[in-house]
DNA sequence: AAAACTGTAACAAATTTTATTACAATAAAT
DNA sequence: ATTTATTGTAATAAAATTTGTTACAGTTTT
């Protein structure tokens, strides 16, 4: 959100991943590897060399908050099953699929809720 | 939510922290330290000693999913700000407060989501 | 040709999560 | 009473993940 407000503020200029970097205070690298994600998505484009950097692909007020949420969620959101329950367990066969269908009710209702509003809507709430 | 389903369909029984880590397939101290916070959250009771462990601290009829995700969560569930933005940027000074904001509605809508099921529905969907 | 960028890989450091060990305190069972 | 099984919690270690850094080839403008 950090990076497209920046672009959507940016008011077609091209913005560097040293900009943005420095805004963000974190490693140009990072910011040029989840720009790489949002260009994979759609949501901007970027051009090298001399005076390059990144654009939103589309006016603010196309792109959703649940574009974005949508583009940089990493698998599950809400807790990572990262172990493997006992099987011979009635509870702990079914747990990770019982849990995986609670998630995705409960994102479907974020998403929603997320579409509600624009980044155009977001980056306005700065001066 | 492993471990609530187990109690709601221990019946009454008291579970060891044993039992509950052997059908999560984790150390037993990571599931004490987990049912301390429950117990913190008035969700579960213990007793210590000889044919101790825990109970559900009310019928799982009365426990709403959102509870748990409340007793569970840990600050911000959707992105947790490690950076600390460049204060001379206008986007960076404020980024922040806009997000938490942001997260707040988002959660907000989530939370009404989780409220409409409690540990009860989820356990009965267990064999 | 030089300068200013991106894209990406490889590696390092820091942080967080998960696991382990240890043991005092507690309560039931014998 | 003593033994046994259990919780609660601290201290520490190991593993995994996240974040940062360095390096450099490729690209485009000047």
């Amino acid at each position: 959100m950090h990076i497209l407000t920046l672009l959507a503020k940016a008011n077609g200029e091209w913005l560097t991943s040293d900009f943005i970097a420095g805004s963000i205070n974190i490693n140009p690298v990072l910011v040029r590897k989840e720009i790489s994600n949002l260009r994979n998505n759609g949501l901007v484009i970027s051009r090298e060399g001399k005076n390059g950097g990144s654009l939103l692909a589309k006016p603010a007020q196309q792109i959703r908050v649940s574009d974005v949420f949508l583009a940089t969620r990493q698998g599950a959101f809400l807790g990572t099953a990262r172990n493997t329950p006992n099987p011979d367990c009635p509870v702990g066969k079914q747990i990770n699929q019982q849990l995986d269908n609670l998630y995705e009710e409960a994102e479907n209702a974020l998403i929603q809720k997320l579409g509600d509003s624009t980044l155009d809507d977001f980056s306005q709430r700065f001066d």
